[in-house]
DNA sequence: CATATATTTCGTTAATTGGCGAATTAAAGG
DNA sequence: CCTTTAATTCGCCAATTAACGAAATATATG
């Protein structure tokens, strides 16, 4: 049960099975989820670890890059759980949405989307300069 | 993803899969499952109500009685969500002491249940006496 | 080895949730 | 109608959770 309660769990936050979707198909770096979701990523690193814990993800560390994706061979139950879930949300409007965005972050320059997060917070409004620390 | 969110969010609780689980293959009065769970009336008709507008309980009133039992015909993604917690908790520990305290549950009548729930909350030592009030 | 940088961990705060008991509601039955 | 009673709603409190920014960590590079 335990096990299963900590799957429960970690579908239970909209922003955490946004992440499942967009990780169908696909590897992504967590600057690009952060980038997806609009979080700080801090917030998003949480919910990264919640979704491991679970089993939901697997990880892969490059350089300083972390990829996350979804589990290649797993449990019944893990499979299970994430064929319910794409399953249940294949005509979602969010999903849609976050297909959309998720095809021009792909676009993207990672090292751009990481500097860009670097350089300033994702909510603040100005850039950080030079000699600030 | 709202309907979704709200099916994930009623199976994050424990006590709410339990009653899942208990009610495969029967209906349940409330005053059963609160024999079974072990709290308060009021936090399981809260459970209830959460599971009910995930639509993942029908209820039938009758009488003082309400009996909730899993939806009959459904939309495929009740069905879907029922159908996978029931396949992931199959052999599960908690489900199986559930299992066999419901079949006594069962045996008992059900207005002893109510009255012995009524005389005195479920965590209380002592009866209330004619006169109180 | 010092600096830069992507990510995580930590500490705090605000919002949500699960629990209870008291009060309320709704249905039966005297 | 008045009482009894099964269940729900309400108001409250404690525990959990999601969010953030600051600090720490780990890895690449000058």
């Amino acid at each position: 049960m335990h096990d299963f309660m900590n799957i429960t769990k970690a579908l239970s936050d909209q922003n955490r099975v946004r992440v499942l979707l967009a990780l169908k198909g696909r590897e992504l770096c967590v600057c690009q989820i952060i980038e997806l979701l609009g979080l700080a990523p801090s917030t998003v690193s949480k919910h990264m670890f919640i979704l491991k814990n679970a089993r939901l993800v697997e990880w892969r560390k490059e350089g300083l890059w972390m990829h996350y994706r979804l589990p290649y061979k797993s449990a019944p139950e893990i499979r299970k759980a994430i064929e319910w879930v794409c399953a249940s949300l294949e005509t979602d409007e969010t999903a849609k949405k976050d297909g959309a965005q998720l095809k021009k972050i792909l676009k993207m320059n990672v090292e751009d989307i990481c500097k860009r997060q670097n350089g300033r917070a994702c909510c603040k409004t100005q850039g950080r300069t030079n000699n600030e620390r």
